[in-house]
DNA sequence: CGGATAAGTAATCCACCGTTGACTTCATCC
DNA sequence: GGATGAAGTCAACGGTGGATTACTTATCCG
């Protein structure tokens, strides 16, 4: 029916790989998991991250994330409230994306690069996703905004010398946030297969770039 | 209702100003336009991309788009055949958005900075940034893949010497996009009140990094 | 055991939205 | 002026999805 929905991801993004919709179909016999509100709690949180970071906001129904888990999406509302506050509670794990920024000034080019390249799945870079495919919605816009401003504007842009710090320091999110836009929403293909090593130098004169200001 | 909705955009982004919702009341009597099939099409047209730039597909309703021209939605249906095939349309005037890759290397900084801070209201700014908005929709994701690939890694990438062309090549479109995204969709500070002039310095040196592999 | 309580379910409501088809109104041309 | 066809409207259908309420079932403890 929906024009929209995920049906060919054969595009050869190795970023993309979990199964899309199928929604667990838990082959070889549920095993009617124990009754435990924390635990049941806690795989919703867990699949609706997964899910907003791969479908965003408005394409994961509360239904898709209760039947990940395998339970009524009344529950949702018993633990979260709504929708709104389940995402809310995704977001709030976004906190440490930008963990990279507390290292020296010389290191930073390299954690960045770590934090791109390698582990990807992590569960705040799947926050991040989740607020970068949802940016339509006014709420995930101003998180964003506040998460920047905080972590660059105000507090990074006061270790750099020179002129402009703090736009020097918003043009560094842009790029990391371009880059993991690219890498894991669009799936580019160079920035797709591409390992950190192969960034590595690249990486380095950009930010040098970017961080110093001699001439 | 819906928690989502654009109440509050008065966060102090001056990209963000038009009207959001109230789907322009029309006051001062609305002069009863002559019926002309292709201004009314062109019309529906503009708002349609307006829209999608401002809040994205899922959050554009038919009847918000005709509302905003003052006609019924079915009218959509006549000229378009359906919601898609009019984002479609908008989004095929993306094309043109990497214009100034064509320039001659040492003048893409200076024109991308232009088309950055300058000219921002233009149709193929505002494709863009409809398809950023909208990049939960696979095909969306496709066609912005298609773009980036094309202009960037195909195309822009064999003018560049040294190590990881293609790589290069699509870490200057990360941060071009990550730069329209913050700018215009996010509304962080610093990029939000830049002026050219003071970006200049910065762009070309972070270009200068990315295009040119001297010691 | 057996009742109390929390975990989980079923069924439903309601609003929104894409889409359609039948209807009305305006302009043009004989 | 009146027929014709296109431009535009109206009202409805069907589906989806967030949210709610009343119900059922498992688990724990005296």
């Amino acid at each position: 029916m929906n024009p929209l929905d995920r049906s060919k991801p054969t595009t050869g993004c190795p970023a993309h790989d979990a199964a899309p919709t199928p929604a667990e179909p838990a082959v070889t016999s549920a095993p009617r998991r124990k009754r435990d509100a924390a635990a049941t709690r806690s795989a919703l949180l867990a699949a609706a991250t997964l899910r907003f970071a791969q479908d965003g906001y408005d394409h994961t129904s509360v239904r898709d994330i209760a039947a990940d888990v395998g339970v009524n999406q009344a529950l949702v509302y018993r633990y979260f409230g709504s929708k709104d506050a389940l995402f809310e509670e995704v977001a709030a794990h976004s906190a440490g994306i930008a963990s990279f920024l507390s290292a020296p000034l010389d290191a930073v080019a390299d954690r960045m690069l770590r934090h791109l390249f390698q582990n990807e799945r992590r569960p705040d870079g799947s926050a991040l996703l989740a607020m970068l495919q949802s940016a339509s919605h006014d709420e995930t816009r101003q998180r964003l905004r506040e998460l920047i401003r905080q972590d660059f504007t105000d507090t990074f842009a006061t270790r750099l010398a020179g002129p402009e710090p703090e736009l020097r320091a918003e043009l560094l999110a842009a790029w990391l946030i371009g880059i993991g836009f690219l890498r894991s929403v669009v799936g580019t293909p160079a920035l797709c297969s591409a390992t950190a090593e192969q960034a590595d130098r690249c990486v380095r004169r950009v930010t040098a770039a970017l961080l110093y200001d001699h001439d």
